[in-house]
DNA sequence: TATTTAGTTGACTAAATTACTTGGTTATGG
DNA sequence: CCATAACCAAGTAATTTAGTCAACTAAATA
């Protein structure tokens, strides 16, 4: 199964991109800074999650990132597939080959976890995750750090 | 998360040898030649397995290893916990420390998911799977196939 | 037009992890 | 005592991850 750093932090820096990009353009540096990942390494993710349609880009100064799409189209499952393979808990990845070309033993099993992984992606939208409690009071805590480096 | 071929294996090691030790042990060259596993692979497992109570051994001719509970007591969770680290989408190890000693913007979000792997690998026991038809039909296979190698 | 900002791209690398193998040593039944 | 089969420690090759480096292109603004 395909759930790295890279998945989360994909995620990461699209809820900060969609808390923060209402009016503006944002830059990946304030989002580095922000959630404390590498610029470059945001750069590899942004470039795929741009040629999946998640985001859009205006270079130069003032430019940045804007969502694409309505954070409520936005699912964690579309981020996760566009900066990773898809999750997948099977060895064959679904062909149905893992062993001698046939289906192994715990074939199917596999494929409901993947179903079961799946459904719990394709459920949680950007959108939600804006209205949480807990996500305002962490994304408050980290403006204010920024707010600080900057002076 | 951990979700390895090492859980994998251990899961459909498991579950081979319920479906084959109703009267006797079950010795691990036979499920390394029905599931194609590694022998020594195998033992690494069943070593673990066998720590975390899981099976029992007896050594010496006729001897192998037996399910130490009933089968509809041991969970997929058990299992893959035995081997492989319990299973973990978080990148702070639900130490709430994965920004600065602080929640990252996403803590809550994969605990939850972790919540929703673990309900899954919790609710699905070893005696479940016996029963399936699918497993039923690729245990079949595996055993002509053994049997045919012995000839 | 020069400069700065910021995205774009590709290649490279260190570290960690996984999935094994090798080479033994015990213990037990016949 | 010998074959069988569990037990154990250490090593290793391959892969993957997470991240760096360097060079480039486009847009805005002074």
């Amino acid at each position: 199964m395909k759930m790295t750093t890279k998945g989360r932090y994909a995620v990461t820096a699209m809820l900060d991109l969609a808390m923060h990009c209402e009016n503006t353009s944002v830059n990946l540096n304030d989002i580095a800074r922000r959630q404390d990942i590498s610029l470059t390494y945001l750069e590899q993710l942004f470039s795929k999650l741009k040629k999946n349609g998640l985001v859009d880009s205006a270079r130069g100064p003032g430019g940045g990132y804007r969502l694409a799409l309505d954070a409520d189209d936005i699912t964690l499952a579309k981020i996760i597939f566009a900066v990773d393979e898809p999750i997948d808990v099977t060895r064959c990845h679904g062909k149905q080959n893992c062993q001698n070309d046939l289906r192994c033993l715990t074939h199917d099993l596999w494929m409901e976890l993947n179903l079961h992984i799946s459904s719990f992606l394709n459920g949680v939208t950007l959108g939600q995750l804006l209205q949480r409690n807990n996500v305002k009071q962490v994304a408050d805590r980290q403006d204010a750090i920024l707010i600080q480096m900057q002076n």
